[in-house]
DNA sequence: TTTTATTTTGTAATAATTACAAATATGGCA
DNA sequence: TGCCATATTTGTAATTATTACAAAATAAAA
């Protein structure tokens, strides 16, 4: 099993499982924004006995700890996301696929959360843009 | 019946209804951001016979026709929002409260639409920005 | 290797959303 | 005003996503 992966959790679970293995190595550097199912589902080609409680728990404690995102941008379900650095969404109307969006375009944001003044005295912990239309490829089809 | 509420469903649906014009009645000014069955438990007060089904459907119509918005910033549910001006949203993670930002802090946002090149060539209809924290009432408590 | 606590599994409960057909009410027209 | 065609409401039930739970299996320490 690739130490790296191992590393991730060990650092925030006590067990290496195989299970955890397959769901973080499946995750990482995937962009295309599964959901729990799209995740047991893929997984269940390489472990037949995976359970869908398995990878729904452990999507729970790895966004817990921070080592990936939920994104609500999909009104049907959750959608993971293995990027935790800065950037927002943008989710396909038509086709449901979900893409990255860098932290710069079409708009700048400058976010000071300590500031709470402005927020009528809200504390903010995470702020997402998500952004909504019609995908590159949808928008050709047309 | 409200002449101006009467006037609005007319904009959108052939027939004016009762059902259709408590909703509405019910949302105008309405700050709270009610989900669908908050909506329907509180008309149920005055209109017992009111179906959830009939809220549900009215607030997609309302929805498609731009009268009225859905929110996604709460995990569990669909929340609706009279306003249709540009504003963000506020999430108490602890209580569920959903309160309206307003457009401009602590955070500056510049948006242009019509520019899809920083965007990967998706097109870009609405962009939503939900910001997630502890709020006034729920940190005082603290 | 044994032991203990964690994890996985499979099933079932919960909750939100949506589909559907029968009953009812609206709005146009005579 | 009263009738009729059509839209709407109602009530129930299906669907889908999420979560809870306990028994069986497994990881890691002794």
């Amino acid at each position: 099993m690739a130490p790296n992966i191992t590393k991730k959790i060990k650092e925030i679970a006590l067990r290496v499982t195989p299970q955890r293995h397959a769901i973080l190595k499946f995750l990482e550097g995937n962009v295309t924004h599964p959901s729990a199912e799209n995740i047991h589902h893929k997984l269940l080609k390489k472990m037949p006995n995976i359970s869908f409680t398995t990878v729904y728990n452990t999507l729970s404690k790895l966004v817990e700890a921070g080592k990936i995102q939920e994104v609500y941008i999909d009104p049907n379900k959750k959608r993971f996301d293995p990027r935790i650095d800065p950037h927002h969404h943008f989710y396909c109307k038509v086709c449901g696929k979900v893409f990255d969006v860098g932290y710069d375009a079409p708009f700048s944001v400058i976010i000071n959360p300590l500031n709470t003044k402005k927020l009528d005295g809200h504390q903010v912990d995470e702020i997402q843009i998500y952004i909504k239309g019609l995908c590159k490829d949808c928008r050709s089809k047309r």
